[in-house]
DNA sequence: ATTTTTGTTCTTGTATACAAGAAATACGAA
DNA sequence: TTCGTATTTCTTGTATACAAGAACAAAAAT
């Protein structure tokens, strides 16, 4: 498991790299390389990532800030393990701010962003042909993600991307279920839908419906997972 | 003004007090001491807060992942200061999330719950006599907040925590409004009577209509301190 | 055998030193 | 004067040293 990137330069000696030490952690818990509960040991990290601590102490605590990590005074850093209970408190939120930005999307989207949303649409009816399960996985995150930006409101999307940050290790599995595939796309040609003749209450529903179901799956998984 | 309150001790040599200059820093930019704009300089944080940059620093870099400050690479940290757009969003978010845990709180409350919310309002409509401002504003954030803690979704009432934070700078004038306070308490009893006739939509209705409400106030008072 | 206690080790928390980029200022030319 | 440029100063970014609490392990007592 290599956690730097071999095809990138991490040799350079200077430069803003707090950013890049963070953006890297951030990538290897969102990705699934840290899991849930791993410890985040700061010397390790800093020599992992040829730095020294400063920089990975204040990334740790920015994503601290986020939810993705978990400080707790002189104890250490971790993924954030939430509970059951957590996480389904957050898949509802995630669902009720993924349905608010469908009605907004289908109010405000221009021609445009309609656009997007469609080929977005067609590139995960392609891929959920193929048995490649992460490019599904990212397939549909460009779809989701250009529904959140055509709801053209910065902070609704960005509420939304960070909160499917802190699920997306156990939302992350759930595509792999081969039937599961052909549900969310029948779900996803309704979104897609209600969106293009402008319906915002059905976009609305649609799209509560369609993360309510992944929530189910991905929460059953975690069940199993012992969470 | 004085951003050490003198009736602490501030001398203490050791613990754990970045966490302290963490909610430091906080409150004197939620309740106004810091205005958006304000540059926050290290090493006069560090000073003023005995302490040395580094935990200044991490302190700063938590607040800015929870949007409350802003920093640029190099540059420093400066109070977030968001454009006329993007606090508009922020409340659009807010008002949606509000309502949803309006709704939640209808569906879910306890008994103790709700008569927190009852005793909460009560406590508004006496002070909404009182000409004493600050005093309405926190009563009014106890029972917004009991709502918040009602709808039993813990990352719900943590969310709605947050974002309220980057808008306290401009909701905290509003209520000096002297007709305001009259129309927010019937507002309120509309609210307090749809939970605990545990009517979710009309709770929900009911609580975005008045956040909406505040929300246009509130822009109305960003626009023309032109921001 | 189990539990408590004590000591050691290891990690984090804080301070400080140094490097390097950005902002400000002063200077010179048009 | 005004613009451009060079220089200086100041602040932030990073590394490292030291302090102090937490986790761990070993030993002693029950």
């Amino acid at each position: 498991m290599s956690i730097i990137d071999p095809t990138k330069d991490n040799t350079r000696p200077t430069g803003t790299l707090g950013a890049l030490v963070e953006a890297q952690i951030e990538q290897d818990i969102v990705e699934g390389r840290f899991l849930p509960g791993d410890r985040l040991d700061e010397e390790e990290l800093a020599t992992r990532l040829s730095t020294s601590r400063t920089p990975i102490r204040e990334a740790l605590r920015k994503l601290a800030a986020s939810g993705l990590v978990t400080i707790r005074p002189r104890s250490g850093a971790t993924v954030s393990r939430p509970s059951l209970a957590l996480v389904i408190d957050l898949f509802e939120v995630v669902s009720e701010l993924e349905a608010f930005a469908a009605r907004l999307a289908a109010q405000r989207a221009t021609d445009t962003q309609l656009t997007a949303i469609q080929i977005a649409h067609e590139d995960c009816e392609r891929l959920s042909q193929s048995s490649d399960a992460g490019a599904y996985f990212n397939a549909n995150l460009v779809f989701h993600g250009a529904i959140w930006s055509a709801s053209n409101n910065v902070m609704l999307a960005e509420q939304i991307g960070t909160v499917n940050k802190r699920l997306s290790p156990y939302r992350r599995q759930i595509t792999f279920h081969p039937t599961r595939k052909q549900d969310s796309q029948s779900e996803h040609s309704q979104i897609a839908n209600a969106l293009a003749n402008r319906k915002p209450d059905v976009a609305e529903k649609a799209m509560r419906d369609h993360v309510m179901i992944l929530s189910d799956d991905a929460l059953q998984l975690a069940r199993t997972l012992r969470l």
